[in-house]
DNA sequence: GGACGGTTCTGTATCGATTTAGTTAGTCTT
DNA sequence: AAGACTAACTAAATCGATACAGAACCGTCC
């Protein structure tokens, strides 16, 4: 059972005294030759243990690699264990699996400089979340196929979802019932990291990401429509959407004194509104009586409890399929934008 | 703007009127060449919009292509979505990405036919789960490294965790205080799909997943040591570690008799544990005291929540670091066993 | 019987890089 | 000034396939 090294193609053929192109022929165009000789040939090849035609010579070859690269902006270790993340890369993967596709997985974050180089093997490309300012895409190869998820470029196709309008909306509806003191958890608002307490003017001054921005946008626009006024809202930042970096925020939040703490947290994500809704409970508050609070995203973590979790649903598989086939040119590849459903829980009824 | 086509090197090459070689060393070995040779290279590179060597044409003659597979038994829609899988993906990421490899996701489960096909573009494999009855294996590339996780293949290296002491030890910890009705809720334990009540022969019989079967074994060791029968302990079995499927199982075993219903539910994953946790503070079941619940993998959300859950915790990021390190020649390919965390929360204190 | 058409199969250029062996030029020794 | 080194650069083979243009063969039809 030595075998040393993989046989090639082209010993295959010499073996069988064919050409090698009959031999290429019996593994990708059975209608160009010969049942007999097909045959004879995928029988020789299994005898002697050729794998079929090497991936690596044959993407060169042919240009095409079957493979589509997902570059994330946040690090690989946090995307992953994000849900929201992880929900858009399965509907990615479960639509490019069923083409006979493969999922690379890029991160601009960890790696920037060497991004373009991994990338290159890639047929086609989902960005996922980038600031646009970034100058990655430039030297992405421009010839392919560019899917920009949950943000836009120029000249490319992408996908999002109604930011502005779902956060008016469930802000909205949770200042139906008027709150005595509001609040707003804003995720990955500002240009330079900051975990706590921001000012409304910080807030506005260095919004960039695109989603963040919008969902603040539709909040705000929904406090003025309530006779409240934004600026006094007090605001905090979230980096990271973990259960690590939520937990000391949230906490300050909640350990403020009875007459300064907020009686209605609007939260830019489930991870932050579920850490607020365990972080709250430990500490005895009623929800809603005490507190309401509301997320944004609808994982099933925070439909799966009790109290169910106020938030906006968007279904983020369903965006990676989209992204999916934009990149694989099986939809056509205009701007998408995926409408979201509010979901009314327990959390802020 | 109109470049119609990714300049080649040769075409630099050629532009600049140097070799092909001087242009490859340029960016690969810069001891090579001169400094000023070099730095004049890089910037005509530069100006044209090339945009570094190919990664294909490289990986077909250097035989490296950077990329490592990884193989997972589910399908990846499933993968992603579960913590367990999540954690050890970004334990893998985060060694890949820090030694400048990436990471190529593949499912066993969807197409295992063109599982060798894709991955033969890959320097090496990471497979997660799998039977190792699967053949799959035989068709790999067999020069490349290729370490399983959480599973063995002769000739190979493997890392898992001690799941029977593990097993063994929570369900001792749990037994220590005598349970009127114990029971057992499986993950993924019978050769044919089956979610729902099953009988302890056909669990041993047709147990075939060395984890889960490692489990059960550390569970009924614990039995017989507290002077239970095992197979008087009735048992359940689920397919897929999630909400939904989990639900209507345990919804089943939570709304039977009050003296037919268990009161302690040693269940083999997080997730089940979890969604049992919350249906029974559902139904207004005291926890711990109406029913004592442990789990198994020591995921965040079990841990983030009140009562905290009783489980082992086992390293899945850690697990996928040392695969990802076996599979880059970093750390030496021995069989490897990490140690697992008794974790006692409040589910059964 | 020769022209024609259709299969079946082959020879070879090509994809875009890397790398070995080798050339040229310049520097250092003694 | 000849020989020995070294640094800087190049020519060309090679990685393993694919796909085009064309050759060989066979049967058919007028």
């Amino acid at each position: 059972m030595s075998s040393p090294r993989r046989i090639t193609l082209k010993e295959l053929a010499a073996e069988l005294g064919v050409s090698t192109a009959s031999v290429s022929n019996a593994f990708n165009r059975p209608d160009q030759l010969s049942p007999r000789l097909r045959e004879r040939i995928l029988s020789e090849a299994r005898r002697l243990g050729y794998q079929g035609p090497d991936a690596k010579a044959r993407s060169l070859r042919t240009g095409r690699s079957q493979i589509v690269a997902v570059i994330l902006a946040e690090s690989l270790t946090y995307s992953l264990n994000d849900a929201v993340a992880s929900e858009l890369l399965s509907g990615i993967a479960e639509v490019l699996d069923a083409h006979g596709h493969t999922l690379l997985l890029l991160s601009g974050r960890q790696t920037p400089a060497k991004v373009p180089g991994s990338a290159s093997i890639a047929d086609g490309f989902i960005v996922y979340g980038l600031m646009p300012s970034l100058r990655l895409f430039a030297d992405l190869p421009s010839q392919r196929p560019l899917v920009a998820v949950d943000f836009d470029i120029e000249d490319h196709a992408s996908v999002h979802v109604d930011n502005e309008p779902a956060a008016y909306a469930i802000a909205r509806h949770a200042l139906a019932t008027p709150p005595a003191r509001p609040a707003v958890i804003n995720l990955r608002l500002t240009e330079q990291p900051c975990n706590g307490r921001i000012t409304s003017e910080h807030a506005l001054l260095s919004a960039s990401r695109t989603i963040t921005r919008a969902r603040l946008d539709g909040f705000q626009h929904a406090f003025v429509e309530a006779g409240i006024a934004p600026e006094a809202v007090p605001m905090w930042n979230i980096e990271e959407n973990t259960h690590e970096v939520c937990t000391p925020v949230i906490a300050e939040i909640l350990d403020l004194p009875d007459d300064e703490r907020p009686d209605l947290l609007l939260c830019m994500s489930d991870r932050i509104a579920l850490t607020a809704l365990t972080l709250a409970e430990q500490r005895g508050l009623c929800i809603p009586e005490d507190l309401r609070i509301t997320g944004f995203d609808g994982i099933a973590e925070g439909q799966y409890r009790a109290p169910r979790l106020t938030t906006v649903r968007q279904d983020s598989t369903e965006k990676g399929r989209i992204a999916a086939r934009m990149v694989l040119g099986l939809d056509p590849t205009e701007p998408r934008q995926l409408s979201t459903a509010l979901i009314i829980g327990d959390s802020c009824p």
